[in-house]
RNA sequence: GGGCGAUUAGCUCAGUCGGUUAGAGCGCUUCUCUGAUAAGGAAGAGGUCCCUGGUUCGAAUCCAGGAUCGCCCA
């Protein structure tokens, strides 16, 4: 006989097979394969969000690229065309300090000395440090990526679309300079990116003075009366000089108060301060007297002697030294009277902001005072701190000064605290599209939902200006050209620049770029770049079209891929690249750049815990792909949980996954080729269900089809979850119930069984393929060697017709079975000794369902006979419940009266009616209620000393009395037993014959001889004797010594 | 401090439209079955569905408040 599959290694390695898989793909070329299938198909464009390559990917990242890979995989599968263009993220300032980490430089002067061009440089090595462990990884966990054609966000071209995107908003009137208040060293003069805040160690407990200071009220308004002292409270006094304004909330209650304890001992008992209500006695101390109270709406606009004289309030403009209203003033802690100094805090600058005040910044950024702060110039700003309080001492300005301490920012390279600073920034002003980008939002389909209108929506709807430029090296040049008149230009393109200046540029970077000059077209002065590059949001939110270079060249590719179809990264990219990428293409195009997304959550440990390097608990994802395989590891991504809702990652989870999915489903391919190559069966075409006529190829089928359906279904939701476990769940029907009630077809050589295996088999793996791509192509191929040349070249499996009549009856014949082994259980029978009969209740279509399976459920149980008892009361006593969930609704709040009516009526009576679908009256409060069958539930309750197991409606009972002649049948299915033992010890194929010999008790003997034909049928035994006393490996059956002894037949 | 999410068995997770005995897998104990399986089957132990209040005839489910954890932001 020819063996039409390679046989299949029940101990195969996983890893080992994906490795020889992978082996494959490459020297056929599969992957791109796929994608030539489907030229001409419609598209479906997925864009990746590039990755920096500077570090080793983790575990997090295999999440990201195992999302990103298993839809393009299912849509490719459904007849799109689905190109998938890798992309690396170049720039920034993650690349910045790592090469000044590893040069061990401290600041920007470093930098600077080092040179723009050599440090650039090493930035653009260090970029790709990592790029091969980055593309050994995609590969190795089935990511289909095109790497070798990336795009990479520091090429020229993709840097020229950025600029004329830059251009193009320009034009729009959209990109500005302003000031914006930054945190800022004063050391190093550098800003620092909320990301270094983010850095370990970055807070720190400091004790820094806080002050309450009275600022004397000159122009009172509503009930201030001249003279009267606005209170402050601030733990920076060094930004007291460059007072602009205070602020009170509208809303809340503030008071005009006298005394109190803290008062009197700064000799301040007859000073009338103005402050909030809650905190009087907080900052005045006991016993002060409140005078007058009013919102604080009552006295804005009032103008006030500011602390120190340096600064003019006309400075500020007309609003400069007035009372002014913030919504961002509590009463929480402080005096309720905010202390703003625009240039020095992020609330301080926005209230300016809103009022039009001038920003004045007397301070140099190397933290010193300028010469407008007289005595102070160029001194230390914090140094400053203790004269300047006690020169409010002294003029009698101060009320209190303490120590205070709290966790305050520092610089994470030099310790330095920070201050917060404003500097000129470069803008877009995404504010005045934030409708626009609303509206964007709404086209967007997000998994999970939430996020649409939580996470990112709420984020849109405060959204504020893009601060688009960085004060760095290493990024896109900000393409903005000035000259000295301060007119400025937008560069949008090479030619562009090469036609003003004549340079043609070989790298866009700096330095240059900085040496790129050209006259102003208005004035003729020399036009030079501004110094400042871009944020890297920027760059990668413009892949859409920098990918191609767009609009300067592949105008149609771009369009042709765009929007995106999907993308999916994890949810910390909200703010990120989701964000980027829709307020670019929402600028340049009015509409979003992407149709669907996926959020991922994080990963933790298994405790819970974040994974960091400090804790050691970081999960290298080489070992988990080493001993587990890649299909694990994915599956594991895509079945344990929802992916947004984050992992609690598990080694445990994952072997347990190789085991109850992987290996089950290699197990029963391996049991299929086993018998299919033992019997000689060929691959046969996909049997439907009209050409079948046993009830378990039906059902399996139709299961099949139920699973298609739902795998479809959850799939075209992005819920890639739901669709997992729907075929685990297949899978383990498929071997636990199908395979296993159907062995003795297999072993029989049955064609219909194997053709339904064989389908059911070829169909998961189409199923699979998007999830687990290594095992599913493996097994594919040896199923079909005469279909595709991998399963990722098929069409995702078509849903065939269900029998949902055959479904359910199934469902009921597998109950009636579980309460079928629940007696036997109960009844210490083995399974192996034959019963005559299970009686088993149940009425109308379970009864009809049971009897169709009578056959299953015979063998199953192992009983001669199945009986039905017609009425359930015969073997328990029934209970009556009311349905609620049909009664519920109908009586509503009578439902109480409504289950006692029902508990009163007759058991018996009331059974009888439901089976014969006849309905029951019952009077509530004088009316008459008629309830049908399925108003009323029927349960059967135990009777005492009847052995059966019941559940709901139907119970099973086991005739447990013997004959002599059950007995002897059980005694032959032990013996069968006992030689497929021996078989097994003999290390014997499944498909051996042999030549038996039996010895041994002479009862045990005289059985194998009457029941000879079916001993030797299941052992396959070709000739038997009897004189096997001594022979042979030992058993023992009821007590009575046997002997076995098996060769291999000739 | 704000926004968003989560909280169900020892662990990992389901739980549909609100329906009255809340499920699965793993793990544990006991038993059982086996010409594929590291498997399968049965029984047992294991639950304050985070808490409090509300809506409802009825709440794990809906509403409000709170607690804890996580993420993002300030």
């Amino acid at each position: 006989m020819s063996a039409p599959h390679r046989p299949v290694d029940s101990q195969q390695s996983f890893p080992a097979l994906e490795e020889s898989v992978l082996a494959r793909w490459r020297e056929d070329d599969v992957f791109p394969e796929t994608i030539r299938r489907r030229v001409g198909a419609p598209p479906w464009v997925f864009y990746e969000g590039p990755p920096t390559a500077n570090g080793r990917p983790g575990v997090h990242h295999v999440l990201a690229r195992v999302f990103k890979d298993i839809f393009p995989r299912y849509k490719t599968m459904r007849g799109y065309r689905v190109d998938r263009r890798g992309g690396w993220d170049c720039h920034g300032l993650p690349v910045e300090l790592a090469v000044e980490a590893q040069l061990g430089f401290e600041s920007k002067a470093d930098i600077e000395r080092y040179g723009i061009a050599e440090f650039n440089a090493k930035c653009r090595e260090s970029v790709f440090a990592y790029l091969e462990d980055w593309r050994r990884l995609t590969e190795r966990i089935g990511y289909w990526v095109d790497l070798d054609d990336a795009y990479r966000t520091l090429d020229n071209s993709y840097i020229e679309s950025v600029w004329w995107a830059l251009k193009t908003i320009w034009e729009k009137d959209l990109l500005y300079e302003s000031y914006k208040v930054v945190p800022h060293c004063p050391r190093d003069e550098v800003t620092l990116s909320s990301h270094e805040l983010g850095q370990p160690g970055a807070y720190r407990d400091v004790v820094d003075p806080s002050v309450y200071v009275g600022y004397p009220v000159t122009e009172p308004a509503g009930p201030l009366a001249p003279g009267d002292e606005l209170l402050i409270w601030t733990t920076t006094p060094w930004t007291l000089v460059s007072n602009a304004a205070v602020a009170v909330d509208a809303e809340l209650t503030y008071v005009r108060a006298r005394g109190g304890a803290h008062a009197a001992e700064a000799g301040a008992q007859e000073t009338v301060f103005v402050l909030a209500e809650a905190l009087v006695e907080r900052v005045l101390g006991a016993g002060a007297e409140v005078l007058e109270r009013f919102p604080g709406a009552a006295i804005e606009g009032a103008r006030y002697a500011p602390p120190f004289d340096y600064i003019p309030g006309s400075a500020y403009g007309p609003r400069g030294h007035t009372v002014l209203l913030g919504d961002f003033v509590t009463a929480d802690d402080g005096t309720g009277i905010v202390h703003t100094a625009i240039a020095f805090g992020e609330d301080d600058f926005r209230l300016g902001e809103q009022y039009g005040l001038t920003v004045v910044n007397p301070v140099r950024p190397d933290g010193t005072y300028d010469e407008r702060i007289g005595d102070y110039a160029g001194r230390n700003i914090r140094a400053a701190n203790a004269d300047l309080i006690e020169d409010l001492r002294a003029r009698g300005r101060l009320l209190r000064a303490e120590d205070y301490e709290h966790a305050y920012p520092h610089c994470w390279r030099c310790g330095t605290p920070l201050i917060y600073y404003a500097k000129p920034s470069w803008y877009i002003r995404t504010s005045q599209i934030r409708d626009r980008l609303l509206a964007a939002n709404e086209t967007v389909n997000w998994h999970p939902e939430h996020v649409k209108h939580g996470r990112f929506g709420h984020w849109l709807e405060g959204n504020v200006d893009w601060a688009l430029s960085r004060e760095r090296y290493w990024g896109t040049p900000l393409p903005v050209w000035r000259c000295e008149q301060g007119h400025t230009h937008v560069i949008g393109g090479f030619d562009e620049l090469e036609e003003r200046s004549g340079v043609r540029l070989d790298d866009a970077h700096r330095p240059y770029v900085d040496d790129v000059a050209f006259p102003c077209a208005r004035c003729g002065q020399r036009m030079t770049r501004v110094p400042e590059v871009i944020d890297v949001w920027f760059d990668s939110g413009s892949m859409p079209f920098a990918q191609w270079h767009a609009p300067h060249e592949n105008v149609a590719l771009f369009e042709d891929h765009f929007p995106a179809d999907y993308v999916c990264e994890a949810l910390d990219q909200t703010r990120g690249w989701f964000y980027s990428l829709l307020a670019v293409s929402t600028l340049l195009f009015d509409r979003s750049s992407y149709r669907n997304v996926v959020c991922l959550g994080l990963i933790l440990d298994g405790e819970g815990q974040k994974m960091s390097k400090s804790r050691g608990n970081v999960v290298v994802p080489d070992e988990i792909l080493d001993r587990f395989g890649a299909d694990a590891l994915r599956w594991y991504f895509f079945t344990s949980k929802q992916p947004w809702d984050g992992y609690r990652f598990s080694e445990e989870t994952i072997s347990e996954m190789v085991r109850q999915f992987l290996l089950q489903l290699w197990n029963t391919y391996g049991f299929y080729v086993l018998y299919a190559n033992a019997n000689g069966i060929a691959p046969q075409p996909a049997p439907t269900s009209d050409q079948l006529s046993n009830d378990l190829d039906r059902w399996v089928l139709s299961r099949l089809g139920e699973t298609v359906a739902i795998a479809r279904d959850r799939l075209d939701d992005y819920d890639a979850t739901t669709a997992g476990r729907a075929i685990q769940t297949f899978v383990d029907d498929l071997s636990n119930w199908y395979v296993r009630r159907s062995r003795r077809r297999f072993w029989d050589g049955d064609r219909d069984a194997f053709a339904t295996l064989r389908h059911c088999l070829v169909t998961v793996t189409q199923l699979l393929a998007p999830f687990t791509p290594f095992v599913a192509d493996e097994i594919y191929r040896n199923l079909d060697p005469d279909g595709e040349s991998s399963v990722h070249l098929c069409d995702y499996p078509e849903p065939a017709p269900r029998d949902e009549a055959l479904e359910f009856a199934m469902g009921v014949a597998r109950e009636a079975v579980r309460l079928g082994l629940a007696a036997r259980g109960a009844s210490k029978l083995k399974l192996r000794q034959p019963l005559r009969a299970a009686v088993v209740t149940a009425t109308g279509r379970e009864r009809e369902a049971i009897e169709r399976l009578a056959e299953v459920v015979r063998d199953e149980l192992n009983v001669k006979e199945l009986r039905f008892v017609s009425a359930a009361d015969e073997l328990g006593q029934v209970e009556v419940k009311p349905n609620y969930r049909a009664l519920g609704p109908r009586f509503g709040k009578k439902m109480p009266k409504v289950a006692l009516a029902v508990a009163a009526l007759d058991p018996a009576h009331v059974a009888a009616a439901v089976r014969e679908g006849r309905t029951i009256a019952i009077v509530l409060d004088g009316h008459d209620h008629q309830l049908g069958p399925e108003d009323l539930l029927t349960v059967l309750k135990p009777l005492d000393g009847y052995q059966l197991e019941r559940e709901g409606s139907h119970a099973v009972a086991l005739e447990l009395t013997l004959d002599d002649e059950l007995r002897r049948e059980g005694l032959a299915r032990e013996l069968v037993h006992a030689i497929q033992a021996a078989r097994k010890a003999a290390g014997l194929d499944v498909s051996d014959r042999i030549a038996l010999t039996v010895g041994g008790a002479e009862e045990l003997l005289a059985v194998t001889r009457e029941y000879e034909a079916y001993v030797t049928g299941e052992t396959l035994a070709t000739t038997v004797r009897y004189d096997g006393a001594g022979a042979g490996q030992a058993f023992e059956i009821d007590g009575l010594p046997l002997r076995v002894a098996v060769v291999r037949a000739g």
